[in-house]
DNA sequence: ATAATAAACGCAATCGATTGTTAGCTCAAA
DNA sequence: TTTGAGCTAACAATCGATTGCGTTTATTAT
């Protein structure tokens, strides 16, 4: 499988441990107590003008480096962010952590990273790992089987920012990031209906995780307001809308008596897959079968013909999810809330449902 | 742009920070000393049996969880590895993550993510950075402006592991965990001459970073072992291989006197880009235009046709970095090594260059 | 000039876990 | 009974920054 080079040790020279230069060493050369050195670095008023200057310039000089570990322990937090999603390697949530990243990192921040692969028991145990590693705050999308959420409440216990984005619990009392799914799903619906579709499927995913359950209430919504019969048999609930459900999905639906002429489905994976698939069969799209999908993933840009779409603000989102962590302790401790943002998404139409 | 809706404050009795139990908490319970129930938890062979038993029974029941910053502190190293890599929502690093994150996490090890956007001045700042939340290994791959690697000698000074991956120095001391660029350029540019391509053309990538002048060296080798004449016309070195660069350069391609028949490009974006714009010039794919790309990027899969390529082992590349950084702290301090382990890369044959 | 106030800085405890050294104890061999 | 090996466990220092409280010095007011 693969081979192993080793080469030579090189010497223990190299290897010799130097000292860290601390407040004490500073506070030695400048004959002032350790406790001016620190004041005056993070520039407490209680420090003379000149003094600081000097202990600043002194601490320059020595390259000084604070040592963040000591300062988390005595002030029992730490400047870092925790973050828990489900999968690392997907378009929409690489991006979401791009946006935390960005953002902590302008704020002198570090970013934790978990991933919990969809499974309860990851989830619970990085929250977990989180917490001994006290974070200064925690980012959340849920994995898709969550359904409880006790394992947050030490956080809240503590005081410690929650903030749930894109996949957020029902009843927890905390920051939240979202999209409007219904208006979204509602809207994908609504231009196919447009475009001259009158039996729409949609390829649902898990309905208890709330993004899923919104966009197909916002594709319900949507056909009753134009008068179209909601039909059971077109609404297809899948686990993960992978390509392989996609791909069944469209199976199914292409074999029914009376098949649709339009798809909404809850994503991009299963969307293409459905596009594929139909025009393997000889399906033209968007004429006889108009699909849009969710998410604005890359792939959506490269299937023939290119997918309609709904963009998330993926890296947005992350940034207003830092935010929400860095702004909470400038908070009085007594008014902690419960603040929603809802962020807008956009349809974008391109080739496989644009009929005129 | 977005709306926020604040709920009612809820009463601070959620508030009221409690404290965590600590050794010492479990030292006055039970009638030890601190330094007993610390050793008693990390199973000292000091401490009796029996006591040992007692006393991670009772820190259970107590539900205890040890403060990681007051060891981390003690011991001037903590059990996190950090990463800094140029773009987390890249397929290829994203999967790298996932890699990484994995292994760490099993081994009880937490993983902060810095992204330098391919910019020289933000890698310096994020290995600082890391360097001073004292991660105990750090995994790097380089930024495509780096050309200068001293902002790593201190880890090296310090004796922390340094794995590069993928994009990787020239001299520099240290673990490294890469693939065989040159191998795989070889061979998607043999593959290309067996489906019969004579005038193969080649897009670059920068060729001060390692892996693309290598994939280019495999290139020319290939047409040289072949007798295939080496067309410096149909090499274009890009900066980014980005879709647009994709695109102005089979443009340029296409208006030569004598255009290539087949495109070996170093990375999958570029590749799916030329296939998509020769395809609108009429060019049939692969007759005339053979095209191979490389990582094997999800987008691979969805062009038509699918693009062949070069599989990058990506999430296995995190594991074995991530091995190798805490395999480093059992060696002797005295055999710090360069150990490269190079894994195998895999041509993926798909439509975009099958004419037989 | 003296009292009163403000400004500048130091002392020492604290955060929680780790560890070299020391000391008490048990039990077996001499 | 004595000596010592082998366990077991405690003491106290340490990691580096922070901070409440107290002291000294400088400045202003009277």
């Amino acid at each position: 499988m693969f081979r192993n080079i080793v080469a030579q040790p090189y010497f223990s020279v190299y290897l010799m441990k130097k000292k860290e230069v601390t407040i004490y060493d500073l506070a030695k050369e400048l004959n002032y107590s350790p406790s001016t050195i620190s004041r005056a670095l993070n520039n407490h008023k209680s420090i003379g003008k000149k003094t600081i200057k000097k202990i600043q310039k002194t601490a320059e000089e020595f390259n000084y480096r604070p040592n963040a570990l000591a300062a988390s322990l005595r002030n029992n937090t730490s400047r870092s962010i925790g973050i828990t999603i489900p999968k690392i390697n997907h378009p929409f949530q690489a991006s979401l952590i791009t946006g935390i990243e960005k953002a902590a990192r302008k704020a002198g921040y570090n970013v934790i990273i978990t991933q919990s692969d969809d499974k309860y028991k990851n989830e619970v145990d990085n929250v977990k790992a989180l917490y001994d590693a006290r974070v200064g705050g925690l980012i959340v999308s849920l994995g898709i089987e969550t359904r409880d959420t006790s394992h947050f409440d030490q956080y809240v216990k503590q005081n410690i920012p929650i903030v749930f984005v894109d996949r957020v619990p029902e009843n927890f009392n905390s920051y939240r990031v979202i999209i409007d799914n219904h208006a979204a799903g509602y809207r994908a619906t609504k231009h196919l209906i447009e475009q001259g579709c009158k039996r729409i499927a949609h390829f649902a995913g898990a309905q208890h995780v709330n993004v899923y359950n919104l966009r197909k209430k916002g594709y319900v919504d949507a056909l009753r307001e134009s008068g179209l019969q909601v039909d059971e048999e077109l609404i297809l609930d899948m686990k993960t809308l992978s390509f392989e459900e996609g791909k069944k999905a469209t199976e199914m639906l292409l074999k029914l008596d009376n098949p649709p002429d339009g798809i909404f489905s809850a994503n991009d994976t299963a969307a293409v897959s459905a596009i594929l698939y139909a025009k393997g069969k000889g399906i033209k799209i968007p004429e006889e079968l108009a699909v849009i999908g969710f998410n604005n993933d890359p792939i959506s840009q490269i299937v023939e013909p290119t997918l309609s779409t709904v963009s998330h603000p993926a890296q947005k989102m992350g940034e207003i999810s830092t935010k929400r962590i860095l702004e909470h302790s400038t908070r009085k401790l007594d008014t902690a809330v419960s603040e929603i943002t809802m962020l807008d998404t956009e349809i974008i139409i391109r080739d496989s449902s644009k009929r005129k």
